[in-house]
DNA sequence: AAGCATTGCATAGCACGCTATGCAATTGTA
DNA sequence: TACAATTGCATAGCGTGCTATGCAATGCTT
């Protein structure tokens, strides 16, 4: 299958690699946490509240970078699954603060020990150096966002499109 | 924001990065595509389109690795924006083969372009070097698929078994 | 106090990924 | 040739992410 005119290739993209690799910690922590009553989607929430119960919602979606109105569908859901209650503020009528119930709070090891195990498994590759190496990496990538410029900062648009 | 019993540090978690990551890469694709008429799950079925049309689902699906009623859905919005058209096999009456249109084809240079650019700005961070060492670790750890073994190690075996 | 702007959250609607399931066409086998 | 198994694809249903929008509560300005 020796591609001869490779005009892109896919396997040596950072973004193409990326969003494969997410699937496939997806579906390992996705199979694992299942069994708990546990999604995806729910797990950086807890992670998040298993710290510091309480939260209003945009402090949550400042702590995962995630959009408002994602969040908001996440936290419905884990109110629908007994995850979570959510309880107006006295002190201000639009807020509304996350409280987990005992059932979450008793998840938190088994599913911190699921993600331990899926990382392991996933970094099993890499040597224990190559691993902190990688979180590094992708710490500094996460870290400055792709910032190199801002859309109409600059004419932009060019570039050596034999990606080098 | 200091927390002081740290029972897991999500940022020190592959999975967490590697998911954070993914949704960065993400959406700065979908806005320097988005004005050609692509999006993000497009993309990856192009790339393979245009190195070879005429393919079946299933060889798309292999090609991505993607469910396949994920790719089926997927060429549904395809068809329905006059990137693709299905065509039945005439040898095989089950086979639907997956031919771009002009305007898919026209396409390519500038999306392919838009791609490079997002890599580029997203490892900005990263040194030439470090740049490939990171998209090796990516292979790598796709290629292992968290199995724990290496690859080609053993005959298969993760959990295939359940599903039939 | 009145009026406008901002903030916090919810909802609608869609893309894209998954599992589960159904079905028609083909292949393999008795 | 019949019939069971397999293959290729479609559909249903859901989770998770996004943008766009609406609305009530609050804050600010005068």
């Amino acid at each position: 299958m020796l591609d001869t005119q490779m005009f892109f290739d896919k396997n040596r993209s950072a973004g193409y690699l990326v969003n494969h690799m997410a699937r496939l910690f997806a579906r390992e922590l996705q199979a694992r946490i299942a069994p708990l009553g546990l999604s995806t989607g729910t797990f950086p929430a807890l992670l998040v509240l298993w710290e510091t119960e309480g939260l209003t919602q945009r402090e949550l979606v400042a702590a995962l970078d995630i959009e408002q109105a994602t969040m908001a569908n996440t936290l419905t859901r884990m109110e629908r699954d007994g995850l979570i209650v959510r309880r107006g503020d006295a002190a201000d009528g639009r807020v509304q603060r996350v409280w987990l119930t005992p059932r979450a709070r008793a998840l938190r090891d088994p599913a911190v020990t699921a993600a331990n195990t899926v990382n392991e498994a996933a970094l099993g590759p890499l040597s224990k150096a190559e691993r902190e190496t990688f979180i590094d990496m992708m710490s500094r990538i996460i870290a400055t966002r792709g910032t190199g410029r801002g859309p109409g900062d600059e004419p932009e648009g060019r570039q050596a499109a034999a990606d080098g």
